[in-house]
RNA sequence: GCGCCCUUCGUCUAGCGGUCCAGGACGCCGCCCUUUCACGGCGGAAACACGGGUUCGAGUCCCGUAGGGCGCACCA
C-alpha cells in the first residue's frame, strides 16, 4: 500500500511468453533486454480488457532513473544505474510477494542493520535501496562478497548439491571448522584453527575479503576439520562422545589418546571399539614367535601410564629388539593396525590383549 | 548481445610508483624429533596472465588482448 501511495507500483499484464519475445528483440538490437515500461502507458479501457481476457495483473516498482551508490562494505564505494535495470516484479500475477520485496520489508520490520551476501545481488541492491526508501526505511549497510567456485575455476552451481550443510556434517565436518574456515577464505587473512565461535567473530575482519572469485576446495576444508577436531578439548566434544559409549570415568582419558588420531569425531567410535573388545591381532609371520614371548611378559593390570614403557623394556632386554622392529608388533598385537594413538596413553585403556 | 567485477607462488592473499632479485598462511618437499600417525622445530622449491603505453623508475597508473566470475526472470 505504501508503495502504491507512493506511486511506485504500476500494473503490467504482459505474459511471460510476451516478455521473453520483447527481451529476444533487444537482445537482436544490442539493446540490455530492460523492460520498457510499455504498461505505464495502459489506459484504463486497455486494463479492463485485459482483466476480461483473464489475465491478472503483475505489479512492477517504478525505479528512479538516477544513480543508486551506497558504500559497500566488502566492494567499496558502488554506484548502480537504475536506468539500466529493469523495473523489477514486486508482486505476481498470482499475488505471490517475489524476494525482491519480501526481503526488503522483512529487513526493515526486523530492524537489519547488516545485509552480508553473494556479489551476485549487486545490482538488485540498486533497486532495493530504492525500494527501502520509498517505503520510508533506512537502507541497511550492505556487503557483497565475491563468489566461490569449485577448484577448476567452475561455477560452483552445479556441484552445490554436495555442499548442503546436511551433507557436510554428514561428511563428518566439523560445525565449527566450517565457520571459521568461511570466515577467512577469500580474505587477506589466513585461515587458522579457532577454538570457539566467539575466536572466529573476533578474528573476523570484513573489509579485508578480495573481489575476485575464490576457489573452493573441500579438501581443504576437510584438513582444515581435522586440525580443528584434534584441538578440541575434552568438554568440547563431551556429548557427542556419549553415543560411542566410553564410560564416564575414562572418557577424558580417552580423548586425550585419540584426539590427536583423528580426521573425523566418528572415527573415535572404531578406536572405542579396539579398547572395549579388543582388536583382532594382527602378526607377522616373521614375529609370531616374538609376539607370543612378548604378550606372555605383559604386565598384570590394570594397566597404568607406566605400563607400556615397562612393557617394551622388559621385552627389549629380554630379545633384544628395539625401535621400529620392537614396537610395531607389538602395537599390531595389541590393536591390529600399525598406526594409532600414542601407546603409552592408550594401553591403560585396553580391556583385552 | 550489453553491462559490471576480477587476474601476484598449487590455493587464499600482502603489495595502495622506488624500501619487491615480491612478504605471509595453507599445501608440497627435505631435515630434526619420533614405534606409526599427529603435533612441534628448522629449512626449501614455488607467482606479478599477455601486449602496448605513462614515468628517471611499474606488481603498483592508463589502454588493449586473453582468461575467469556475475548480472540483464511473474527465481532467490
Amino acid at each position: 500500500e505504501r508503495l502504491r501511495d507512493a506511486g511506485r507500483l504500476y500494473e503490467c499484464f504482459e505474459t511471460p511468453a510476451e516478455l521473453e519475445v520483447k527481451r529476444k528483440a533487444q537482445l537482436r538490437r544490442g539493446r540490455p533486454p530492460v523492460y520498457d515500461r510499455a504498461a505505464l502507458a495502459l489506459t484504463e479501457e486497455e486494463k479492463a480488457r485485459f482483466r476480461a481476457e483473464g489475465r491478472a495483473a503483475h505489479l512492477r516498482f517504478l525505479l528512479e532513473h538516477c544513480e543508486v551508490v551506497w558504500d559497500d562494505m566488502i566492494r567499496g564505494p558502488q554506484r548502480v544505474d537504475a536506468a539500466s535495470v529493469s523495473d523489477p516484479v514486486l508482486v505476481r500475477g498470482d499475488g505471490q510477494v517475489l524476494y525482491t520485496l519480501a526481503s526488503v520489508v522483512d529487513d526493515a520490520e526486523m530492524g537489519v542493520t547488516h545485509v552480508v551476501r553473494g556479489a551476485d545481488h549487486v545490482t538488485n541492491t540498486g533497486a532495493q535501496v530504492q525500494i527501502f526508501e520509498a517505503l520510508g526505511a533506512a537502507p541497511p549497510a550492505f556487503g557483497h562478497h565475491s563468489l566461490l567456485t569449485g577448484p577448476g575455476g567452475e561455477g560452483l552451481s552445479k556441484r552445490l548439491g554436495a555442499l548442503a550443510l546436511g551433507e557436510l556434517r554428514e561428511a563428518g565436518i566439523e560445525p565449527l571448522a566450517l565457520v571459521s574456515f568461511m570466515a577467512r577464505l577469500g580474505s587477506a587473512h589466513p585461515v587458522e584453527v579457532a577454538g570457539s565461535l566467539d575466536e572466529v567473530i573476533a578474528g573476523f575482519d570484513i573489509a579485508s575479503f578480495g573481489l575476485s572469485p575464490t576457489k573452493f576446495d573441500p579438501e581443504e576444508l576437510a584438513q582444515h576439520s581435522a586440525r580443528t577436531l584434534r584441538a578440541l578439548p575434552y568438554d568440547a566434544v563431551k556429548e557427542r562422545l556419549e553415543p560411542i559409549g566410553v564410560p564416564r570415568e575414562i572418557a577424558s582419558d580417552f580423548w586425550a589418546a585419540v584426539a590427536p588420531n583423528l580426521d573425523r569425531l566418528a572415527d573415535a567410535g572404531a578406536w572405542w571399539a579396539i579398547c572395549r573388545d579388543g582388536a583382532e591381532p594382527a602378526v607377522a609371520p616373521e614375529d609370531e614367535a616374538f609376539v607370543a614371548e612378548a604378550l606372555a611378559m605383559l604386565p598384570p593390570r590394570p594397566w597404568g601410564p607406566e605400563s607400556w614403557r615397562e612393557w617394551t623394556e622388559a621385552v627389549k632386554a629380554r630379545t633384544g629388539r628395539k625401535g621400529r622392529a620392537l614396537y610395531r608388533p607389538l602395537r599390531l598385537a595389541l590393536t591390529g593396525r600399525d598406526h594409532g594413538p600414542e601407546m603409552a596413553a592408550l594401553m591403560p585403556l585396553l580391556r583385552h590383549p
